[in-house]
RNA sequence: GCCGCCAUAGCUCAGUCGGUAGAGCGGCUGAUUUGUAAUCAGCAGGUCGGGAGUUCGAUCCUCUCUGGCGGCUCCA
């Protein structure tokens, strides 16, 4: 029999040799041990007996699906830990996930204590170093076996006709499971519980604990891990925002931001940025009422389709709703005389505060608030501008995003359940959206079912410092609003015609943008955001004058300096200065005045450079005007 | 909204086995006038998130409300 290797070597074997030796015999490559095998591009067990000639490459954790296996392998384990805790839990499933695993049980909920207990079990496992054993079964044994647990019933007559039935033994524990899985659970050495919560069963609707946890092949590699995972906290945009005074909270308006006044040259600075490519562009900006009448709601799906999540208010006999989105307004506009053909495309902007009742739960600082202002525009255009809006579209978000250095990806989301119109236009405008984005050569995901009711979209994803996906931008391309609110344009034909609408946003919200890239920055602003751009130490107060001459030549091109007086020592106020993440801190003493020069410390760098202020001034202005990322 | 956890000074936290509280940083005042990540000293600052209950007595125990955190769900 023969086995052949990824490098392309081949060996004879005698037949029923395990996987596992296989490769021990002759593959092994860089010293890392494998957990798995694939023969012939299918991951198996290591102790998988080889039958007939086959392709063999081993699998570790490096490798997606071998790092899915530790991860699934993990699951069980807890599985055992909590099975042999809570002897009535119900193991459901334990999938690996993009993090680490997780395993639903059906159980009373879950006390911190219990998770202790699990520990233990699987610390006991882990020393005892038990073997993962793979066994096939017949239906009805396994149905015998799984008799009380009826979501493994479930899963049992989901096992096609011609599949084997295989279940997995881990000391006591057995799981129905196809595997494969690592060799034993001392692989499993690295294993953490992340916490537990409750969540719905997609298929019961009933209540179910789920314990998270993510597994690493050794402890060191843990370790770096609850490492990274404590300097990614240290990021937290909503610490960043309270030490650098950016915008805070009271419990007396939750999820409404407050944007304090550093934090507002941050959103000051963002809207310039946005307002000067809106101008280059073609947009007009307008801005439209905070409030509209219910019966507007109703035109526009809202009233029916999201009214639970407005915020509403009663004048008299008439409820208005604060508007969640700015579509209306703009709409209004479009319909308040007659249009022409000529005027396409109309594209209005409007930035104006949106209110969304959003569940309790969900708020979580900046990236999830109640009152946000978007970087928002309606794009009335004819049906054949479709393509080559949203082309500028994603050519404006590819420079947006490198200006700030974010990686982003795309998501195309398609007809929900619930929709307005008809699917045979969904599905002309999903192949339009889809063509788009394949004909530009990026990279995006297909999300069936999360388009808005009135509209499929191209989402843009941005992930914030613990890797928690955030959408930001959004295109949606709409055939349905502008029918209900009956728009209609003259076409050169003489005919009237209805428009299309692409809504859009690049950023987002100011808030939800800002949220993730204060920590995507970790609070070192880019010198054209950063509240304060230069910061002047004068070394003692005979250097006063000068200092606060530099100070004033600076703000009169427009740099938002500041002095900081000797009443510190200027030890004290260079390590204040790095801790404030200053993009430039300006050294004045004897030295400098004697040679008219200035020491600047440059963010980052321990390194005093010697500039003349002229020079100094050039270069801050140069770097602020170009929206250099780096001071 | 659901499950769990948390709430003590502006911030980060300690503490009281039930007898109303401390530190560091920050703030203020004074001294120091400083050469690139923390000069020294003093002072101020808290009805221990709100309400109710148990108790001779509650910041501590119980209930409840509010807010936050981690998940889930949701996300026009």
């Amino acid at each position: 029999m023969e086995i052949r290797f990824p490098d392309g070597r081949r060996r004879r074997v005698p037949a029923g040799i395990e996987a596992g030796e296989a490769l021990a015999d002759g593959a092994a490559k860089d010293g890392v041990p494998p957990l798995a095998a694939l023969v012939d591009g299918v991951a198996v067990d290591l102790a998988s007996p080889i039958g007939h000639d086959v392709a063999l490459a081993p699998l570790t954790f490096e490798d997606r699906a071998g790092r899915d296996i530790l991860q699934h392998s993990a699951a069980h384990l807890v599985a055992k830990g909590l099975v042999e805790t809570v002897p009535e839990a119900l193991p459901t499933h334990g999938p690996p996930t993009e993090e680490g695993f997780y395993y639903d049980f059906d159980v009373r909920p879950l006390l911190p204590a219990d998770l202790d207990g699990v520990r233990a079990v699987m610390q006991r496992s882990i020393e005892a170093r038990e073997p993962f054993v793979r066994k096939q079964l017949s239906r009805s044994d396994a149905e015998r076996l799984f008799a009380a647990n009826p979501h493994k019933l479930r899963y049992l007559a989901d096992v096609g006709p011609n599949e084997p039935v295989t279940v997995y033994t881990t000391g006591s524990f057995v799981d129905l499971c196809r595997g494969p899985h690592v060799p034993d659970t001392h692989w499993l050495e690295g294993i953490h519980l992340l916490g537990f919560s409750a969540v719905e069963d997609s298929v019961s609707g009933r209540p179910l604990q789920r314990i998270r946890g993510v597994a690493f092949p050794t402890r060191a590699e843990l370790e770096s891990y609850l490492k990274l995972r404590t300097e990614a906290a240290a990021r937290d945009h909503r610490v960043i925002g309270s030490k650098q005074e950016l915008f805070m909270f009271v419990d007396e308006a939750p999820g409404f931001p407050f944007w304090l006044p550093k934090g507002m040259i941050l959103v000051r600075e963002l809207e310039k940025y946005v307002a000067e490519h809106l101008r280059a562009s073609g947009y007009a900006e307008v801005r439209t009422p905070l409030l509209f009448a219910q019966s507007v709601y109703e035109t526009s799906g809202h009233w029916e389709h999201y009214r639970e999540n407005m915020f509403l208010t009663v004048d008299g006999n008439r409820t208005f709703g604060w508007k969640p989105m700015n579509c209306p307004g703009s709409m209004l506009i479009f319909r308040s005389r007659p249009r022409s053909y000529r005027e396409l495309p109309l594209r209005l902007a409007e930035f104006a505060p949106l209110h969304r009742l959003e569940a309790s739960g969900t708020l979580h600082g900046l990236t999830r608030v109640r009152e946000l202002v978007q970087d928002d525009a309606h794009l009335f255009v004819a049906p054949d501008q479709v393509e080559g809006e949203v082309r500028k579209l994603l050519d404006w978000i590819q420079e947006a995003f490198t200006t700030f250095r974010l990686g982003w990806s795309y998501e195309l989301s398609t007809r929900p359940a619930s929709f307005l119109g008809e699917a045979g236009v969904w599905d002309t405008a999903e192949a339009t959206l889809e063509k788009i984005l394949r004909e530009s050569g990026v990279k995006y995901r297909v999300s069936p079912g999360e388009g808005g009711f009135y509209a499929p979209k191209i989402d843009i994803h941005i992930r914030d410092s613990l890797g928690r996906p955030w959408q930001t931008g959004t295109i949606q391309l709409d055939y349905q609003l502008p029918a209900r609110f009956r728009l209609e344009y003259q076409g050169a034909d003489g005919q009237l015609h209805t428009p299309v609408v692409i809504h859009r946003t690049i950023l987002g919200s100011w808030e939800r943008f800002l949220g993730v890239f204060i920590e995507h920055c970790a609070g070192r602003f880019p010198p054209w955001l950063a509240p304060v751009q230069v910061r002047v130490l004068p070394i003692a107060d005979r250097h006063a004058a000068a200092a606060q001459g530099l100070a004033d030549s600076l703000a009169a091109e427009g740099v938002r300096v500041e002095v900081a007086a000797p009443e510190e020592s200027i030890a004290k106020r260079v390590r204040t200065a790095e801790v404030d993440r200053i993009p430039y801190v300006v050294v004045l003493g004897d030295q400098e005045a004697a040679e008219g020069g200035l020491a600047v410390r440059t963010r980052g760098s321990k390194e005093s450079l010697h500039q003349s202020p002229a020079e100094f001034t050039a270069h801050v202005l140069d770097r602020i005007r170009r929206r250099e990322y780096d001071p």
